[in-house]
DNA sequence: CACATGACTGGAT
DNA sequence: AATCCAGCCATGT
């Protein structure tokens, strides 16, 4: 995968996260190279709010739903998240370790 | 143009 | 072991 742009590139990763697995921004943004800036993923994430991103697969480093906010309603991202398998308890992934999606192993 | 903020993370306290 | 602090960089005011 070529380097267009930081936020294609994180719609191009998190588009290829599995179904019923997670990452978190900090795994997309060392694939991506900017290792620190785990920040600019979530924001790329929020500039996505209209494309076709599973962003509710991406989670920060402990499986929290640290942007259910961002999803229209509170619960929407836990609802995504269970109906593919993932089991939410208080805004937490659980199992994290089991699901978990490293593109940096997993893809390259 | 300068400052504040944010879907984060890792190291220091 | 739990909490705090500073770095990261794009966007908005």
């Amino acid at each position: 995968m070529e380097k267009a742009s930081f936020f294609q590139d994180v719609y191009d990763v998190v588009k290829l996260i599995p179904e019923g697995r997670v990452t978190s921004y900090g795994a997309i943004a060392k694939y991506l190279g900017t290792t620190s800036s785990a920040r600019m993923v979530g924001w790329a994430l929020n500039t996505s709010y209209s494309e076709n991103i599973p962003a509710h697969r991406v989670v920060n480093r402990i499986g929290l739903l640290t942007g259910k906010k961002y999803f229209g309603h509170p619960d929407r991202m836990k609802e995504l998240l269970e109906r593919e398998g993932i089991k939410v308890k208080n805004d937490q992934v659980q199992d994290l370790e089991k699901i978990f999606w490293d593109p940096t192993k997993e893809l390259f």
